[in-house]
DNA sequence: CGTGGGCTTGATAGTCCTCAAGTCGGGTGG
DNA sequence: CCACCCGACTTGAGGACTATCAAGCCCACG
């Protein structure tokens, strides 16, 4: 993709509002905000997820440093999900003019913004897929390479010792799973030499073996 | 949405090429093809789906009557699924280029893209859920109930005999069952009194009911 | 040191899958 | 017009996978 203009740039400038910073487990937006907010995650980990019913939660994506926060929502003007800080956060605020600002002014911001929705809906789509046609197995292994490999396009990750902030119940939630079944499962993924998890860490001891589980053509 | 101006009109017009049509089942993007494929379904149903190890479909979204095909990957540049026809289809084919021409000249145009492929990943997303929380019998309802809706969108549609061409099989490849299951279900919403399915009818007994089953507060 | 949340593990049950056989209906050729 | 035929639908029995519930453990934290 290529890089932005000093146009495209000083269109984002006159949007940007301030920085914030968040503890874990933070509502960032939600069903409950007044307006759409719309964000850059300039440090830590944050998901989307759908609140289904009464207990349950659905995560639907992951959102990593650098990522956009409320795009889809500023371009439909409505709020389908809500989004969570994961660990501590900083956040970006821009105005969410800025949207309809791009388009009119700065093809090649929009176009940008476009793609990356498109990619949001690619990755949903995967995930659909993993959880539709997967057993449990596949699934966590799905998670984990798509996350290792989204860190690796920023710099490169050691296999042996990747950020990996989630709990068990954020793979359950993201996953169709339970806490219970997420947690026997990484034991056998452990047992088998695949991965394994350490505090907020995640060690890849056989790449090769988890992309094919994770369904990336061998 | 606003509508178009006559300016953005010509940009399509430009870009479009011809009208074909299409047998049911057949492929219309996929992962064989040549090229980026950009149409307009002008008349009938097609699904987009991905491909799952060597048996497994995942059926990702269906695409219905005056809605694009092949936008995410124009604006990607990689084909992530295929699409298919469900019933005979008639097409409207452009160049791909529409894409990155609208971004240019035609800012109403682009955020009309734009927003199409978010509304796309808003039902991705909802799709997710209802996968990851529901079981079999709101999984059904729930898209039952968003394909009324959907339809409902562009004209009036009799919920008694709504057009429904899905057969058992798109149903469990949609909502990860098997075509057994779904047919067991779909027996079960039968008796309940919710909804009926004959030929190629949807026939809705009890909406309030079924909104309710697919977790669209009541 | 007490406390609480997340993790771990076990027993049990339910949902859904697999496999397979039989039925139905629509299209085709004689 | 009827017999045939194939694909889709239907139904059943048994089994696999995962959920549910519950209890104990461990560690971080106050």
């Amino acid at each position: 993709m290529r890089s932005l203009g000093p146009s495209d740039l000083a269109v984002v400038e006159a949007m940007t509002r301030r920085e914030v910073s968040l503890l874990p487990n933070r509502q960032i937006v939600g069903e409950g905000e007044i307006g759409l907010g719309l964000y850059m995650l300039t440090e830590g980990w944050a998901f989307r997820y759908r609140q289904v019913g009464e207990r349950g939660r659905q995560i639907v994506d992951f959102l990593l440093p650098g990522e956009i926060i409320g795009l889809q929502a500023s371009l439909l003007g409505v709020l389908e999900h809500s989004v969570r800080s994961l660990t501590s956060v900083r956040l970006k605020s821009y105005d969410p003019r800025l949207i309809a600002e791009a388009f009119e002014k700065s093809p090649a911001l929009a176009l940008r913004f476009a793609r990356y929705v498109s990619a949001e809906a690619a990755r949903s789509d995967a995930l659909i897929s993993a959880i539709g046609c997967c057993d449990a197995v596949q699934r966590l292994a799905f998670l984990m390479f798509s996350l290792y490999q989204r860190q690796s396009r920023n710099r490169v990750v050691d296999p042996r010792n990747c950020p990996f902030p989630l709990r068990r119940q954020h793979l359950a939630d993201a996953l169709g799973l339970t806490g219970a079944h997420v947690n026997r499962t990484i034991n056998r993924l452990k047992s088998d030499g695949v991965v394994s998890i350490n505090g907020r860490q995640l060690a890849i001891h056989d790449l090769p073996r988890l992309s094919e589980l994770a369904g990336f053509a061998a």
